[in-house]
RNA sequence: GCCAGCGUAGCUCAGGGGUAGAGCACUCGAUUCGUAAUCGAGCGGUCGUGGGUUCAAUUCCCACCGCUGGCUCCA
């Protein structure tokens, strides 16, 4: 019998015979792993642990240490709800079921929707089909054999229909049900034991609004009860900080329903907005043009843009009173109008690169299913900006960028990541032009020393792209920063500039975003910090409180110094006890606290109060303080 | 847009076919207080909007508006 060669993560090689499965492999290396074996990792891909090996491989056992095992087990636990969905609902259609971050789903095409109830119901059947241990089974099926035994799921069937005909069609049996699956699953459903049943929800078969719609039953699945308690616990906390609560809590912005998706900043929330602006107005002081362009603009420009066309259903149309029809619209981005201004005039090599920025409003039609707080909104604005250059320019342009949106996210003590999205397969341009720009894009990020995710093919059309991924202080990420090189712009809009030689040649635009959008990344803001910013950004920096109103003018007038020097200060002076005011102040967030009593008044002083610190005061001279905040809100420090 | 749930005072929520309640906020009065809620009184709602069923609708039904979750991280 043939041997096949495996090699272990610590190096070493073990012979087996051919067809020797994964458990028996772990079993000759020791029983205690072979009992935590979940699965197999073998060339790279996770299989079943009782597949046989056939070939010479990199091969290591998956025990619940290993994160790639979550997935069996979330998929295994995908099934094992569909199981109990089969017991509960026999003529359930079922749908495609994968594993997902934090849990898995499974789409299921029933008579009627699945209420809370028949969750729980769900849920305990599930329980049950975990108990009784039934193994998974894998099976090899030909496509005849596969269309019979899914005669009566026209769902599978279509999936079969679609599979290619080099492809091994496989199928998973455990107990009662049986599924066409990929794989890998886990021995058997008794190891499903910490799981919840999250929610229910409609769900178009195959994402699609023309197909029918399913119904899918989220759920999570964790190897630990303490794994599974955490990430509930998480769920809560993330919902402490929505951004949409603390907004109304802290008095940031609202909605209402007379203008869906466009929100009106108060005062405070204004204050937090103009902040941020004021930031990124400081860091493009230099080698940024900020310019200002219309809102409405005739569909001439749509058209060259190409925005007519498809993107048409996103926009805002406006009725033309003179022509009675929806020739105009809101600009749904900068880019088209900052073409314009860029044309309007000749530009000599000598002053490129040309950096165009711009805080306009925007509009997007989203469609109302889409809205969602500040994170989803049909009026915002970008900080947005458009950089004309020479190819030759492109990659210490990028470089220069992509610093700037890291120190950028540093600020505020959000770490991104990279990723970076090469040619597609429909695009415009030459290979060679790509060859440039990707090996720009490349030549930059490679600068960066930072890891970077390859997306392959997943460039735009008219050009690859650096995107910026951002983790909060809770771990979740938001893609927010964009690099965008764009080599179809130029052309649609027939920009020029005046080279070396005298003649017109192609610019190359860069679209950039830091922010995303102002909105969403406020939302991010406030969830990051909960609502507790950094006293640079706190629209109320301090409070005083007098004692007692004794102490009322005194700190009146620490109030009007502080504001003197630029500082967002208030007074609190209202007829409430102190423990009340203090309490006020902790709750709004408010930084800084500071106590003003007859001792503080007649020395001068002031007793701060630092939030969330506690009643551990410190007294210090006014001017001493107000140098203190004055030198945080400059350094912008991340505390308090 | 589609599926489901929700919409009761400024906020958080209870209630439920016989024309509504709590806490906080707000107003007034008393209290002048040393680091997370002082006491008392009062004001406040055509129960999202429109229609229907009914002797009677905030409650049941329908439509609309809005909000929330979800709508391929491919068997």
């Amino acid at each position: 019998m043939a041997t096949i060669r495996l090699t272990l993560p610590d190096g070493s090689v073990r012979e087996v015979p051919a067809g020797t499965t994964a458990r028996q492999v772990a079993q000759s290396i020791g029983a205690g792993l072979a009992r935590a074996a979940v699965a197999a990792r073998v060339d790279g891909q996770v299989r079943d642990l009782d597949r046989p090996l056939t070939a010479d491989a990199p091969f290591a056992i998956l025990t619940e240490k290993d994160p790639a095992s979550l997935d069996v087990l979330r998929h295994s636990a995908a099934h094992i709800l569909a199981t109990a969905v089969r017991e509960l609902f026999p003529t359930a259609a079922i749908g495609f079921g994968p594993p997902i971050e934090d849990g898995f789903y499974y789409d299921f095409g029933v008579e009627r929707p699945f209420t809370p109830e028949d969750l729980t119901a769900i849920e305990a059947k599930m329980a049950e089909v975990a108990a009784k241990d039934y193994p998974f089974v894998r099976e090899e099926v030909d496509r005849a054999e596969a269309n019979r035994r899914f005669r009566d799921d026209p769902l599978k069937l279509e999936r079969i229909a679609d599979l290619g005909d080099d492809e091994v069609i496989s199928v998973y049996t455990d107990g009662p049900f049986v599924d066409l699956c990929r794989g890998p699953h886990m021995t058997g459903t008794g190891r499903l034991k910490h799981f919840k049943l999250l929610s229910a929800a409609g769900a178009y078969w195959r994402g699609d609004s023309r197909r029918q719609m399913l119904q899918r039953i989220y759920g999570t699945a964790w190897w630990k009860k303490e794994d599974l308690e955490a990430y509930l616990h998480r769920i809560e906390e993330a919902k402490k900080r929505d951004h949409r609560k603390l907004g109304k809590e802290l008095d940031l912005f609202l909605f209402h329903p007379f203008a869906p998706g466009a929100a009106f900043w108060t005062e405070r929330g204004t204050s937090l907005y103009n902040t941020l602006n004021a930031f990124m107005r400081e860091l493009q002081r230099d080698g940024y043009q900020e310019i200002r362009t219309p809102l409405l603009y005739n569909k001439g420009l749509w058209e060259i843009s190409g925005h007519w066309g498809k993107y048409r259903e996103n926009m805002f149309l406006v009725h033309n009173n003179e022509t009675g029809e929806q020739d105009m619209s809101l600009k749904p981005m900068n880019c088209p109008s900052h073409h314009l201004l860029y044309g309007s005039a000749k530009h000599s090599y000598k002053a490129l690169p040309i950096r165009y920025s711009t805080y306009d409003v925007l509009h997007r039609n989203e469609v109302s299913g889409a809205l969602s707080g500040l994170t989803r909104v049909r009026q915002f604005a970008q900080d947005d900006c458009h950089i004309y250059l020479m190819e030759s320019q492109i990659p210490a342009e990028v470089k220069t960028l992509t610093r700037f949106i890291l120190d950028y996210y540093t600020t505020f003590g959000l770490k991104a990541t990279l990723k970076f999205a090469t040619r597609p397969e429909q695009r415009i341009g030459s290979d060679e032009m790509w060859d440039r720009a990707e090996g720009a894009l490349r030549a930059a990020l490679e600068a960066t020393g930072l890891p970077y995710e390859l997306k392959e093919g997943d460039g735009a059309f008219y050009g690859p792209k650096i995107d910026f991924d951002v983790a909060d202080s809770i771990g979740r990420t938001w893609q927010l920063g964009t690099i965008q090189l764009d080599y179809a712009a130029p052309e649609r809009f027939d920009l020029t500039y005046v080279g070396e030689d005298n003649s017109e040649h192609r610019p190359v635009v860069i679209h950039r975003a830091v922010n995303g959008s102002f909105e969403r990344f406020i939302a991010i803001l406030i969830e990051h910090f909960a609502g507790a910013f950094p006293l640079w950004l706190a629209p109320e920096q301090v409070r005083v409180l007098p004692i007692a109103d004794g102490q009322a003018d005194a700190a009146g007038q620490v109030v009007a110094q502080l504001r003197n020097a630029g500082i967002r200060a208030t007074l609190d002076a209202s007829n409430n006890t102190l423990n009340y005011r203090i309490r006020e102040g902790e709750m709004a967030k408010v930084p800084y606290m500071a106590v003003v009593g007859q001792r503080e008044a007649d020395a001068g002083t002031v007793a701060i109060r630092v939030r969330g610190a506690g009643n551990k005061q410190e007294i210090l001279p006014l001017a001493d303080f107000q140098a203190r905040l004055l030198a945080d809100i400059g350094a912008r420090a991340l505390k308090p």
